[in-house]
DNA sequence: TTTTGTATACGAATTGTTTCGTAATCAAAT
DNA sequence: ATTTGATTACGAAACAATTCGTATACAAAA
């Protein structure tokens, strides 16, 4: 096999992006340790998914002093955009409308939310 | 390990979910006829991941006559349901507004399909 | 210098997914 | 009855993702 899609993270390696992007560069304990917080995981297994992640150019780290500091290769908006159009073939048939009524219906959208959406789509018209 | 939960179904099993919501009662080699338009698998890897489907839980099949008639048992609503709250929450941190944005930003939604949103999102308001 | 604590490196075990070769079964055609 | 074709059953291989035990390196403290 080739490289795998940098776009397509696995689960895990999307909870790692998440952090690496908020943060900006961090050491594998900072990460591990925000993961913690949600999930069990031994500090070993974190090392290992973001050494691979950094084989895979899902990262990059500098490894010139003892601890290296890892940094976020991929962009957080192609990445996201990668995953929802995925989701929106695979899942609705190529339809964006109806992933938005979903995501929409159930997961109780504040009306702030719906607002700010409605004013989005406002723009999107008149363009 | 336990049973899978049935409202995650893996990728290939998601592709022959959508053949059963859509046509209701098939067998293995009508799934696979319809599958193979879009890849390639051989007729016996289909048949094996209808019977893993089988065993999950996900389909439920006849045996009485030899040519197994299978059926979707999960929830097709439920499933998508499913699907979307968990992309809100791994990558949109919980957002669905931003889902929903970036599902329509960059997808190319129709005027018709941005249209009917709109209605949607009034009807949403008015409860 | 020796000890201790914290890092990374490496390799292996485990689990899950996908794929397919081969065998067995059965019914219809010959 | 025999052959042919289509089906399911079974098991294994290939691949991918996850987890972690153990080794090693290094720096700071004693």
């Amino acid at each position: 096999m080739s490289a795998a899609n940098p776009l397509k993270p696995t689960e895990s390696e999307l909870e790692i992006l998440q952090i690496l992007w908020e943060k900006g560069n961090c050491t594998v304990r900072e990460v591990h340790e925000i993961l913690e917080k949600n999930k069990e995981a031994g500090y070993t297994t974190t090392l290992k998914l973001m050494q691979i992640m950094s084989e895979k150019g899902l990262v990059i780290r500098d490894t010139s002093s003892k601890t290296h500091i890892y940094k976020a290769l991929v962009n957080q908006q192609k990445t996201e955009q990668h995953l929802v159009n995925k989701m929106i073939d695979n899942v609705f048939n190529g339809s964006a409308a109806r992933l938005v009524m979903q995501a929409l219906g159930n997961h109780s959208a504040s009306q702030d939310e719906i607002d700010s959406i409605k004013k989005y789509l406002d723009d999107l018209s008149n363009k």
